[in-house]
DNA sequence: GTCTATACGCGGATAGAC
DNA sequence: GTCTATCCGCGTATAGAC
């Protein structure tokens, strides 16, 4: 055999960590398999070696990021819950977080293409989200106020995204952040 | 002249009209302008007679239906802020606009298009939503606030397009809701 | 496992008839 | 103003060599 065993498992990763930043910078649809993969420096044919399908892709591409979105909340490394939440809420509604989207939370990138998918994506996506809010809702001590404080994330990030000045995507992810703040008396 | 005189402008309008529906169901980019024509009866030569390119068109779809938004809140038929604000949550909040996209708010729908288009759509998006903003900082009486709602029904619509069941929509626009009537003391 | 080459369909846009 | 026909590039996916 003229690869090592776990290479591929180890490239599949590879693939996947490199298509996701495109994926969250360009549009998933918008972006072709022969894109994907020039990025990861291989040809279109070795894709088919890894994945069955595009389709594949994306929920392969779903599982993988939001699992690391849950990590990251979940390695937050305070424990009350006023601390808690504002650790999350500077590394969320920050500008850095609104310009590169390619290092950035799936959810506001990919969450009109997964509205748009078939029934196995939009389950899956269901399922990391309802861990998410889980988790949320362990610290805010409120399942409302957990899908507020998701809800508001997301929103902040995608409408500061369309807007032209950064100053105006400041304002808003700034406003949000207050909001939050002063919402939740935790 | 076989066509009487404006009757291009009413056949633009329809155009946009029926264009809009489809793009906010299946998105812009996913859309071919054969698919838009089709919609509208008509064949992808005679687009051309009403916008000059595809991009032109995205252009005059997101002022169509951003002034059509800022209609809808400008008419809200409430003055104080405790029914206007209950009004609009109840027209935005809810499950037919998750399940129905079509006829319902262009932010969640495009917004992620938005935020990978170029500079001159971005400052057509922004200058729309600095007039809404003003609108809901007029009747909330904080700029925070004015944001925090605006972000909040964008994220909880875009967030719940995303789920399989329907029970979990409804928790999703249902807990968001409540956050929100709990935030605003107005 | 990855490469090149290729089949085949769809996308945006234009030309010319009516 | 709208139609049909068409150019050309890009997209997904497969076949076969190495």
């Amino acid at each position: 055999m003229r690869y090592k065993p776990g290479y591929k498992q180890e490239k599949r990763k590879e693939l996947l960590y490199i298509s996701g930043q495109l994926a969250k910078q360009q549009g998933f649809a918008a972006t072709g398999v022969d894109g994907f993969m020039k990025a990861a420096g291989v040809t279109s044919g070795a894709f088919y070696s890894h994945f069955a399908s595009k389709h594949a892709l994306l929920k392969a591409l779903l599982e993988s990021e939001l699992q690391q979105s849950f990590s990251r909340w979940e390695n937050n490394p305070h424990n009350n819950p006023h601390e808690w939440l504002d650790f999350e809420l500077n590394r969320y509604l920050n500008i850095s977080h609104v310009q590169h989207a390619d290092h950035g939370c799936i959810l506001p990138a990919l969450a009109s293409e997964v509205a748009r998918s078939d029934i196995d994506i939009k389950q899956l996506y269901q399922q990391e989200l309802l861990r998410g809010h889980a988790l949320f809702t362990q610290h805010l001590g409120s399942e409302d106020k957990a899908w507020g404080v998701l809800c508001q994330l997301v929103g902040a990030i995608s409408l500061a995204r369309g807007m032209a000045d950064e100053n105006i995507q400041k304002q808003v992810i700034e406003s949000s952040k207050a909001f939050l703040k002063a919402s939740l008396n935790v």
